[in-house]
DNA sequence: GCTATATTATTCATATATGAATAATATAGC
DNA sequence: GCTATATTATTCATATATGAATAATATAGC
């Protein structure tokens, strides 16, 4: 549902204030949907992509708090998602040799091929919305979001 | 999940374009959880103010098609929602008397009660981001996501 | 060293979203 | 008027998210 709540259209001819909020969330949900799409298209999904992201990024296994801590979710919220990785091969749980409560998320090689095929549809997307965003100033529009967030 | 994907922190001071588009998906996530927040104070979630809205905007029954429509969602998203907002007492399904295949929802007066107070938790999380946004002409804003959207 | 407390990942119940399959009903085209 | 096709809402399987409850293990404080 792209509309997670939508304005009462008011009558009046521009309520500026009013829409940015909605408008915030709509354009949020949009770019997302958009980079489902674009993911799809080589067998990732937001998520899954995000999760590749951070491990291929921090270089080695990461626990699955850490996880949760540098997606910003709960940690249930991985463990189902680590279940859908480890499904399609892209990642392997190993256990901790330092904490028996522990376990560590190791992206299989077949993940490292599959993030850097996301990489490369990400790519086309950011220079798609380059062209949307041309005669905008990025660095202003950057630091609004930023103040927002 | 905050970071449907996160951006590979790269080590350019300022890539610009590279996190637009990231941070147009944190903000509108942010906004989304802001307002998911403000509106649980009255027992409303998103997605069931968004219904109520679109029903008392209309101001008469809606069949669950023309919900999906207007909500830019799924047929049998709507099923469920109306399920749930049913449960709540908000919303009631009445049969079409023209065509025996379709099911209309109705606002109740609970439901109306419980829309009007979802506004006011609205009208307040949007002073704030008036604020937030003070020194921001809103009018360039408003033009620029309409345009990515 | 033991005990109280904290932390880890999982499971469960729930909300939200999608899309495919289905049964009931409407309608277009002859 | 009948038949082929379309439309309606629902159900089912699945993905994503949250938070509470749980069992296993670590650690702090005495």
């Amino acid at each position: 549902m792209n509309n997670i709540a939508a304005p009462i259209e008011t009558e009046v001819p521009a309520p500026c204030t009013d829409h940015v909020m909605f408008l915030l969330i709509q354009v949020g949900n949009a770019m997302a949907q958009r980079l489902e799409q674009t993911l799809g298209v080589v067998g990732l999904s937001g998520p899954k992509f995000g999760a590749l992201s951070h491990l291929v990024q921090v270089g080695q296994p990461l626990s699955l708090s850490e996880c949760a801590a540098r997606m910003t979710c709960v940690r249930s919220n991985i463990t189902q998602l680590m279940d859908r990785l480890e499904a399609d091969g892209l990642v392997r749980r190993v256990e901790d040799p330092n904490d028996r409560r522990a376990v560590r998320a190791v992206v299989t090689p077949l993940g490292r091929e599959r993030h850097a095929a996301g990489v490369k549809q990400v790519e086309t997307m950011k220079q798609e919305l380059a062209k949307t965003l041309a005669g905008v100033d990025q660095g202003v529009l950057e630091r609004v979001l930023s103040a927002i967030r």
